[in-house]
DNA sequence: CTGTCGATTAACCAAGTGGTTAATTGACGA
DNA sequence: TCGTCAATTAACCACTTGGTTAATCGACAG
């Protein structure tokens, strides 16, 4: 389990199970053990253990130990990270709903020429 | 390779590998044939294909063939739903940052007194 | 028809992942 | 001191992942 990853890819990595996401969303509502974090899970105890050292390798949560209980707390800051990269591709994402408008509203006037602006057609070079 | 994972979690496995967001970062720039796109990496061609068929599954990108090349079209949109996902902690991932804040103040005008109000300190049910 | 080129598929491998059960650790309470 | 409880570690398993080399496929140019 040596990772020496970057923290973007940690962060991803953690995100990409569902019930890594479940944790972190009820660590959202508040602070919790382990044994409560696992509670709604059909899975064993060492299970969630692993998933929470991932969490904590992704620096997603911190944990405290309270006598023989283990506080969970969520650790958000990766996320803006995540965030942020997303955040780059918006135009794109935006882009392409307006080029899917643009279709559909050609399509219900019949107007079938031009091939409207759309992504440059990358220009193939055949030597 | 059967995948019948939830498309979140498609997405950010996609997103987990540091090759394969920065094909989506060429991508961004233009269309792309799979030859440009492992230009850049020191790695054979299938490995290449291998994750541009991640990206594809995950609905990242389109491939589209002209002749004997394959050129590939970033889709945006499932980083929609990431982002979307990631936006709901923002919240936390501030509060954090204030929390930081307000600890560095305190100790600087060396006030330690009242633990301030934070995350709610977990209140440990002790039978 | 044949050679070549872009790309994929096949077969393989080492390492990682997500889960299990059994054993261990550490902090109580009786 | 002894039993119990929260949690982790150890050992194991099946499957996936990220890479390799070798072989294949399809579209062209001579």
């Amino acid at each position: 389990m040596a990772n020496t990853q970057d923290s973007l890819s940690l962060t991803f990595s953690a995100l990409a199970d569902p019930t890594r996401r479940a944790i972190l969303t009820r660590l959202a509502r508040s602070d919790a053990t382990v044994g409560e974090l696992g509670e709604p899970f059909d899975m064993s105890a060492p299970a969630i253990s692993k998933h929470l050292r991932v969490l904590e390798g992704a620096g997603l949560i911190a944990r405290e130990v309270d006598a023989r209980w283990r506080i969970c707390r969520l650790r958000a800051e990766p996320m803006h990270d995540a965030h942020d990269w997303l955040e780059a591709y918006r135009r794109h994402w935006e882009d392409n709903l307006d080029r899917l408008v643009e279709f559909v509203e050609q399509t219900h006037r019949a107007d079938a020429k031009k091939p409207g602006k759309g992504a440059p057609r990358v220009p193939r070079k055949k030597p």
